[in-house]
DNA sequence: CATACTGTCTTAGCAGCCTAAGACAGTGGA
DNA sequence: TCCACTGTCTTAGGCTGCTAAGACAGTATG
């Protein structure tokens, strides 16, 4: 069963966050077309938020198609987001990871990461910093 | 000058945007120690932003001791925040940008890199998804 | 039927952030 | 001195998102 996290800092409402860890796990195949959400109650408990927050993430998967709510039963993915298969995720993610490490390895901390791929994938659409 | 570029659907305050693009431009280089940063006027004019959200961002990066506000002058960078110089990010940046290029030719759009990178990054700590 | 799950909705209130327009103060040059 | 720039602050309002507590309805099981 998926469990969520939430960063507080980030600036993120914690619904959008809880539906984009919803369908990165699909792309990654960590999810799949049958498998049960965690109930609105269970994710309630957890203390990660508030009932009326998570019921906010799931309509917004299901508007997408992605998951379907049953009453008395629970939520079940219905759909796989369109895109690449999850093992092409995963090739990726090996060599993602191991750039990582090389960016670490050098100094930048998580900020310094997150800011540069924002750069790079801005980079070739229009001049964006400077 | 260092121009800025607010995303809007992102969901992240206005004002954190325009501090983490500051900050961003030091570590590559792109601004340096005594360069001027745009007035809030100037900002304001752009159809960023309004005055009072520049403003914010703009005291962020003062409590930093990252620049200096001087009424009547402008505002100014004062320092370089910790981490690696900005040689070490172009060459990290140019080989983050192949890496980009590969998961675009293979059916990534942004938000799934994005999302990739964030699982990259917390994967090590925690088991973050599933 | 009774119980215990499930999703769903309502009401009310609070906090963060953005907007608008205006006013004040410091600085530097004509 | 006057003007044009700069940063700064105030007031008032509005929007979005989160929280709290409760209530209702559908479903499965004993």
């Amino acid at each position: 069963m998926i469990r969520f996290r939430v960063d507080w800092r980030s600036g993120v409402p914690p619904y959008q966050q809880i539906a984009q860890q919803v369908r990165q796990a699909l792309r990654m195949g960590v999810l799949d077309v049958g498998d049960q959400l965690p109930s609105v109650r269970e994710v309630v408990a957890a203390a990660v938020v508030n009932a009326n927050t998570v019921l906010k993430a799931y309509r917004d998967l299901e508007r997408e198609g992605l998951v379907e709510a049953r009453a008395g039963q629970g939520t079940f993915v219905r759909a796989r987001p369109p895109g690449p298969p999850p093992g092409t995720h995963s090739r990726l993610g090996r060599a993602l990871a191991s750039w990582v490490r090389q960016a670490r390895a050098a100094g930048l901390d998580d900020e310094a990461i997150e800011s540069l791929l924002r750069v790079t994938l801005q980079a070739p659409a229009e001049e964006d910093i400077a």
